[in-house]
DNA sequence: ATATAAATTTAGACAAATCTAAAAATATGT
DNA sequence: ACATATTTTTAGATTTGTCTAAATTTATAT
């Protein structure tokens, strides 16, 4: 496998994640910054791989085989980013570019042991599961902070965003996976948030709070 | 920086590390498993790009620039083969083939915390020292085995062949850098050794004493 | 010194991954 | 339903790194 065609294969898999049957050629190439074309051509070659199913016009999934592959894509990259955090005291928003790099080296014994080392984590530093060495990932249960109902306590748990910007903004507000919160009231205006984060009273634009997961307690 | 380019300088620097002026099309094409014709490609594009001194049918040598970079990779190679030894339970024939993938990741904040992690681990695991950030490597002084005098005591610092071959032979043989060796008899017949180590007595072959490094004591 | 051998470069080709522009297929709105 | 818009594919070009085969330069041996 090359990095161009590990990323094809991530990408559709990230698109792909929610229960959708085909994902089209125009979305990969946004996903990638690439062109369409380029998206095709690609698509073909995957095909013939055995990694994709592809009918022309009609978008593209990932099979068996694909999804496997993809699977251990993004457990490299979210051990790699565990390690960057807990071991370089890396912050959660400078991990992704390196993982990025990461998760393409190639060595089984090499993600074993960082498993061991890391103590086998079941979450990333942005709350996302971590596919087993077997290809098993866990759905968590959790929620849109933006849908939880006055006088819900909950906890922190993962980021939908997990832009730069938005990781940058949660640090600086001291909000962080692992944290309560209770939410006091909600604006009829425009869906923003009164809520105590760990004691702390705190106002949340629902574009926040649509970003933040988390899960009732 | 591509990693063929990368692999190339590297290639050079190791070629030309004993005060060579220039090294050949040849050998940089022996050193890389390629062709002598891609090498002289990738010479035209190198020197370039100012990171060689290329002259036709005249070999070549690294600039200063060259000189940086390629001590910027053995650093990262050799920081990695610490990592992959200390922290992840790999023997040492098993880190190179890793390590030349990871040399090419591109992070400065991640190496300078990978040095933290290793409390700035001053050689390899097979003895080779590994260059500071500002590209200052120290030579070691040490000398063969195989060029040390009758009642001679030694410690052993370094392998010159580090094959998996020779790797795992000392492994058998409990041979690890840091032990003492004395030279207790010359084989005139085959220049083979009657050693001491750490108070074992072995009898080396001339092959093996010439490559293992080791330090007056 | 010069024929021959060895090393190196050049010329031309190829595969991978990308692009642009044009053509074809599909989707959409009234 | 059908004209128009959007999406997707095709065709052909480009870049990077590689190769083979032929040509050229340098080295070597007598």
């Amino acid at each position: 496998m090359t990095y161009s065609e590990e990323n094809y294969i991530k990408a559709i898999f990230h698109l792909g994640i929610d229960g959708v049957k085909a994902v089209s050629t125009n979305s990969v190439a946004e996903q990638m910054s690439t062109k369409p074309s380029s998206v095709t051509d690609m698509m073909k070659k995957l095909s013939e791989k055995g990694l994709v199913n592809y009918k022309k016009y009609r978008g593209v999934s990932l099979t068996e085989k694909g999804r496997i592959l993809a699977l251990s894509i993004v457990r490299k990259h979210r051990l790699w980013e565990v390690f960057l955090v807990q071991k370089l005291d890396f912050s959660w928003d400078e991990v992704h570019e390196v993982a990025e790099q990461l998760e393409h080296i190639n060595s089984d014994k090499l993600i074993d042991k960082l498993d061991e080392l890391l103590n086998f984590p079941e979450y990333d530093p942005h709350g996302d599961p971590i596919p087993a060495k077997n290809g098993q990932i866990k759905k968590r249960d959790k929620e849109l902070l933006s849908q939880m109902e006055i006088n819900s306590a909950s906890i922190c748990v993962g980021v939908k965003d997990s832009s730069v910007a938005f990781l940058r903004f949660l640090d600086k507000n001291k909000i962080a996976l692992g944290n309560t919160i209770r939410v006091m009231e909600i604006e009829e205006f425009d869906n923003s948030l009164h809520v105590l984060i760990e004691d702390r009273p705190m106002h949340l634009s629902q574009l926040i709070a649509s970003n933040l997961y988390v899960k009732k307690i």
